[in-house]
DNA sequence: CCCATATTGTAAGTATACTGTCAATCATGA
DNA sequence: TCATGATTGACAGTATACTTACAATATGGG
């Protein structure tokens, strides 16, 4: 319990869920990167991909509540997925302001054919730990994040997703 | 265990140990940030002032060592808590390539000052859960992060913060 | 119908987080 | 000692991740 910088050790660091959250990042994107090196893919735009695949001709808004991204973010990850020819980008008709995202067919394969690597990089992740800890952290992981999720500043709205089908295109 | 794109749903991204951390680190900053917004200071340049505190005198590289940051990216960490006058860089006499690190008396005070802000916001990051199950989720992060050090592109090594004492300066 | 308000995409600015590369310097071994 | 290789800090380039601001467009109430 220190209060003085004269008490303080680098143990308020390492042990602060804070850092070791920072520290897992780190590591979760250093394996994905490197499992899926081979599809030029990080992982913000995998789950781009996905989001895109399971709800094709949303808009860039919804997908950012989709995935929890921040709109800004999210449209910088969109240019490079449209320059990689991997998605498309069209105006809507019915709202001159939005523009809708489909996956090329080019996207399509890329998604299909890197799912194997990805499913290797999730695993390896928590290979470390035993089989039965592995599912206890992701249960606790998934609980704190699901309860925290308004404390984001992008919080997860997944049923956003599903506004955009009732309007149609 | 979907294989085709077509068989893709959210879940194998909402599911994903590497989306889990993503989102929870998104979290823990702006939980962060929120606590400590008086002080100005991100979660990384509260880890380096810690660090600068613990091993007054450390150079960047040894640094980024004790706080696995990349060198780089800590080279702008350093220049911005210079720019506020938190830390002092002076060369060193032994070796002309080095740059000594020291907090100034300002820097000392922010971080004697932060302190309660910085303890309520890794409290919050945990608060949704039981008691029990926090220390559980921290056990398990702690021995995964420590286990997974070498997969990190910048592992951390906190042995290395002790070598410059032998050298002195 | 018109005006206030909200939404959408975009842009500029800051801060991590990594990849390289480079020059200056240091340390070592032949 | 001197040439080789390693280290240090700096820089450029890419990619998240956030902030605020803004113009174009939509929407709703009066």
């Amino acid at each position: 319990m220190p209060s003085k910088p004269s008490h303080i050790t680098m143990d308020a660091v390492y042990t602060a869920p804070g850092y070791l959250f920072r520290r897992m990042q780190q590591i979760a994107v250093s394996i994905f990167v490197e499992e899926c090196s081979a599809f030029d893919l990080t992982p913000v735009q995998y789950a781009a991909l996905v989001a895109i695949h399971t709800h094709p001709g949303i808009d860039a808004t919804r997908l950012s509540a989709v995935i929890a991204f921040d709109r800004s973010t999210l449209g910088n990850v969109i240019e490079r997925l449209e320059s990689k020819a991997l998605i498309e980008r069209k105006p809507s008709r019915e709202d001159k302001r939005v523009k809708l995202l489909h996956l090329t067919k080019s996207g399509a394969a890329v998604l299909r054919d890197i799912m194997p690597s990805v499913e290797r990089a999730q695993l390896r992740m928590l290979q470390p730990l035993k089989p039965a800890d592995r599912k206890t952290l992701l249960a606790l992981l998934t609980q704190l994040v699901d309860l925290n999720n308004e404390a984001s500043r992008v919080p997860l709205r997944a049923e956003d997703a599903l506004e955009h089908l009732g309007k149609s295109n």
